[in-house]
DNA sequence: GCTAATTTGTTCGTATGTATA
DNA sequence: TTATACATACGAACAAATTAG
């Protein structure tokens, strides 16, 4: 279980970072120095700077040294809208989540168009609703390959999908291809949401692949529109 | 023109990927392999799938091999990583630019609570409509740190800030950290966008990056909501 | 202005560990 | 069990950008 040198060496400059031993603007000490601190190869000082780089918390600059970069909270951004993962996490709010719709089918050509999984697979169709506050605020338009989720329930989902493929499953998922646009509501959204009175929401199509490359899921979630916040950073 | 082995070998296995030599959900040649092909060492041939991986073109999977990532194409990008001139030249669309403010400020506090820069700092204050198959369908809300982007006049803001201060004055960007919300236009958004009956604007909230870390440039791009796309890949 | 020292960037070769087939 | 493939790590050398003297 001793975890790789790296490892370690990216968590002591991730909390130096932290805690402001290491401050915005600043340099860390140079590769050369962190190769004697830990008594490793520089290769392995370098993996865990790359890493942290990547991450957007470092960057080296070739002949001068390696800089913290200033990073803007983004509690502080949200002049008073708030995001609701932050909401749901501080504040623990009436987080609630029903399924209205729990089902099985067949691509064909239409759906293939929308989600691109090959036509003739077997998929699940799930729609969750999320209400926070009371509020009725997203709906999530839920697509899984039917083989690689085998075993997925309605309770399941009701807690969080992910957890359960990652953990119980074991499935390793690469990442996600985000798309986000503003559109108007379609029948789903004016039967299940809140919409009071906005006529537009952002939706965020979210393509997931496995390691291997497959995709097998594809979200739609839409939000109401007054109630979106989107984050992200992007190297350039 | 081979600045290294490592992007070389990068732009190999890019291009083989792009034209479906090595197909989407299946393996690349294995990094020995490649090693041999080559003629470099292991590491090189890891620096090159590294960067794919972190491209979202590659994926690794231990014991198993290298699987080429099915990628969705998406046709209009725009708000993403890019530029506006750099996404315009991708979809060739025409595309047109004026600049109705061009000032220099002094940052009191309301502006510090807006743009995150130091009271005090001297900065540059422009607005850009950005016109689209002739309709004006962003406006982008920038302020510059005056003593970084020293020179930039309003002939300059009209084609590519962003080319004049990474090729002109030599400046290097990190990147950026973007917040996506969805509000109603303000005055200016009305005085100078053709809204069409549009209620909202999609606001994309930029913090640009120097390589020491320094914010330098604070944007607000507010675009036709209806003319929003945005598309990023986030790893897991 | 020049040289030397410092710091990151690239590359090599080798060895060992761990996951998969 | 064995072979293959990726993961981690070490040590070394030289290149290139920057800084110190």
């Amino acid at each position: 279980m001793a975890k790789s040198r790296y490892l370690e060496i990216y968590n002591f400059i991730k909390e130096n970072i932290n805690n402001g031993t290491y401050p915005p603007e600043e340099k860390i000490p140079s590769e050369n120095q962190l190769k004697d601190i830990f008594s490793v190869s520089r290769n392995t000082v370098r993996k865990a700077i790359d890493l942290l780089a990547s991450d957007g918390l470092l960057s080296s600059v070739h002949g001068k040294g390696v800089f913290v970069m200033k990073k803007i909270p983004v509690n502080f951004l949200l002049g008073g809208t708030e995001s609701f993962k932050e909401a749901s996490l501080k504040n623990s709010l009436k987080y609630k989540t029903s399924i209205p719709i729990f089902e099985t089918l067949i691509v064909n050509e239409e759906l293939n168009k929308k989600t691109h999984f090959p036509i003739g697979e077997t998929i699940y169709h799930i729609i969750r609703i999320r209400e926070i506050s009371d509020e009725k605020v997203i709906l999530d338009d839920n697509y899984f390959l039917k083989e690689i989720v085998e075993g997925l329930t309605a309770s399941i989902a009701m807690d969080s999908v992910y957890e359960f493929l990652e953990n119980k499953k074991g499935i390793k998922i690469n990442g996600a291809q985000k798309i986000i646009s503003v559109e108007p509501p379609n029948e789903e959204d004016k039967k299940y949401l809140d919409l009071r009175g906005n006529n537009l929401v952002a939706i965020v199509k979210n393509f997931a692949y496995l390691d291997n490359g497959t995709l097998f899921e594809y979200t739609e979630s839409h939000h109401r529109s007054d109630k979106f916040v989107f984050s992200s950073y992007a190297k350039r």
